[in-house]
RNA sequence: GCGCCAGUAGCUCAGCUGGAUAGAGCGUCAGCCUCCGGAGCUGAAGGCCACAGGUUCGACUCCUGUCUGGCGCACCA
């Protein structure tokens, strides 16, 4: 591609002036079309270095590039110092013709072979149905793997819960509660108990399974019951949203095995726990938290260990199983976890980097409707639910709005926007533009797999809304690039909107069928490059590519 | 009180990791139009980028402080 030999080029020539080698050369598009087609800030960035003012500095750049022809049609200095590219048009038919070969690989990477990448999302425990902010963290987290693997790393897809721990005996007891209600008995909820409408639900399942057990008196029965209820409700809800898990982590198995023991027995050998009113600490402090962390709480409270031993125990299995880069998309609320999971690793001394494991924090999701905000749901009471959204709006509507916000920001899922059918409906919007590139092969009988940029003359492409199409369609693979090191769906989302409003644009402006063959078989490749990208985008973001809507 | 995140057009939000005249959609206003799907197209108005300092060739972007909102500060998870 261009960029990349404009690049290399730019790094030579940066070198051969004086500039340290292995500079970074950084290209942008500017959006002021008059600057060309590919600027480069470099001599601004070099001018201090090289001691020169940064037009001289560029003027010296710009007279040492040399490019084969066929790639650059000019290069100019512009304002403080850029440096302005503007493409030659074979690279607009090189385009087409990347896209269209490439197809459904057209902005995916080779494989690097690296180490793979862990990302562990969702990880709700199994007291209740997924509510909204774990459907927000199902669409980014699969995005988010999904677009490390279009950018070549292998990647596991993990959810991580608890089955035991006093939430779920909670839940238990809440159960049990419920059933004591159905036989007519004065029960009440636990203390913090769960009062969703889903609990009367199980312990009416409960009584029909287990008629020998009247009165839930077997708490370990009704634990396991309502877990594996509930597990497989939430793996029902997940698999509506289209989002699979290669792992299925339980919490449990870190005592059963032992982890949890040996975590604590090697932050005691390294000298960096101690006792005080009877509960064993973990001295966090050493490590820059603000107070020390208990690690085991006293006998008059059980004698447990608190939540985050097994949390930094499990993080050391994921770092033994060859993850050297492991993500965890969580809601912000949770952001308290992040520095002591990471300083109990550090307190190891495992030789784990002081950043692992990575955390993508989202906010909160408020859910609109009519203006107003919604916020329960029939069966889980306090909550809207993943399913509450999915039946109403469509997965395609969820998945899209989860991701069209950056995690930092703070989420409104507008459900009567979701539902429009037109074009205000960022969703709609985006697959109509692939519907139309369908219909127009639909309506040809043209079979689209077949077309090719073979023999397309692209000087017959005379509208400025085709070279302008074309030009977004190239940046495809930076954008998958960009999204993936600042692990941020959400320029996809943006690129996605970018690419239909230009193929809207070319499509209203542009007929397809019937022109002069010349003109036809261009616009047909055109076509069918956007149909190819737009299907590409909208499927690494786990959405669907409508041929017709 | 401390920590994390956010504050950009009337509304919802972008702003490509410090670049050129801050953008889009919706809404508002003014026009055009009936074609492979009009569920369209063109144009206009609309901004103290929360506020005040600082860093430098250059700041919406980085640093400091202030204000506002969200979240979190357990021997809960």
């Amino acid at each position: 591609m261009a960029r990349e030999e404009i690049k290399a080029e730019l790094a030579r020539v940066a070198v051969s002036l004086g500039a340290p080698a292995g500079v970074v050369v950084e290209l942008e598009t500017p959006r002021e079309k008059s600057h060309g087609d590919v600027a480069t800030n470099l001599a601004l960035v070099l001018a201090k270095t090289l001691g020169a003012k940064p037009r001289e500095v560029a003027g010296r750049i710009v007279a040492a590039l040399s490019f084969p022809p066929g790639i650059v049609a000019s290069v100019e200095i512009a304002g403080p110092g850029f440096i302005n590219f503007r493409l030659a048009t074979d690279q607009l038919t090189g385009i087409l013709h990347t896209i269209i070969a490439a197809g459904p690989g057209y902005g995916r990477a080779p494989a690097t072979g690296g180490a793979p990448v862990n990302v562990e999302f969702v990880s709700a425990n199994p007291t209740g149905p997924l509510h909204v902010g774990h459907g927000r963290q199902a669409a980014l987290g699969d995005a988010i793997a999904s677009l490390l693997e279009w950018t070549g790393r292998k990647v596991t897809r993990e959810f991580y819960y608890n089955d035991a721990g006093a939430q779920i005996m909670k839940l238990a007891a809440s159960v049990q509660a419920r059933v004591a209600q159905l036989r007519g008995r004065e029960a009440e909820l636990p203390e913090g108990g769960y009062h969703g409408e889903y609990i009367r639900e199980l312990a009416e399942r409960y009584a029909e399974a287990h008629p020998a057990d009247r009165d839930a008196a077997d708490l370990e029965q009704v634990r396991r019951f309502a877990v594996e209820a509930l597990r497989q409700e939430q793996d029902r809800d997940l698999q509506a949203f289209g989002v699979r898990f290669d792992v299925y982590f339980l919490e449990s198995s870190l005592y059963a095995d032992g982890r949890v023991a040996e975590t604590v027995g090697r932050w005691a050998a390294a000298g960096h726990t101690y006792e005080r009113d009877g509960a064993l600490w973990l001295r966090t402090t050493d490590f820059g938290d603000d107070k020390d962390r208990v690690i085991r709480r006293s006998p008059e409270k059980g004698g447990e260990y608190t939540y985050f031993v097994p949390d930094v125990a499990y993080h050391v299995g994921k770092w033994r199983r060859g993850f050297t880069r492991a993500i965890n998309v969580q809601g912000s609320d949770h952001h308290s976890t992040v520095t002591r999971v990471r300083i109990g690793l550090q307190a190891l001394d495992l030789g784990i980097p002081p950043g692992y494991p990575e955390y993508v924090l989202h906010q909160m999701v408020t859910v609109m409707k009519g203006g107003e905000e919604v916020r329960i749901s029939k069966r889980a009471g306090s909550y809207v639910t993943v399913q509450d959204l999915v039946e109403e709006v469509g997965r395609d509507a969820v998945r899209y709005f989860f991701l069209m916000r950056k995690a930092d920001s703070h989420l409104q899922f507008d459900i009567d926007l979701a539902l429009k059918r037109s074009e205000e409906n960022p969703v709609f919007y985006v697959q109509m533009a692939h519907a139309r590139m369908s219909g127009v092969f639909r309506v040809g009988s043209v079979d689209a797999s077949a077309v090719t940029a073979e023999g397309v003359d692209i000087a017959v492409l005379t509208d400025p809304s085709e070279a302008e199409l074309l030009k977004v369609l190239a940046r495809f693979p930076e954008s998958v690039e960009r999204a993936a090191e600042a692990l941020d769906p959400q320029r996809i989302t943006n690129y996605l909107e970018e690419l239909a409003r230009a193929a809207h644009l070319w499509y209203h402006r542009c007929r397809v069928l019937g022109e002069s063959p010349p003109v036809e078989r261009a616009r047909l490749a055109v076509a069918r490059a956007t149909q190819i990208v737009l299907a590409n985008a909208l499927t690494l973001l786990g959405l669907s590519a409508p041929e017709r809507m």
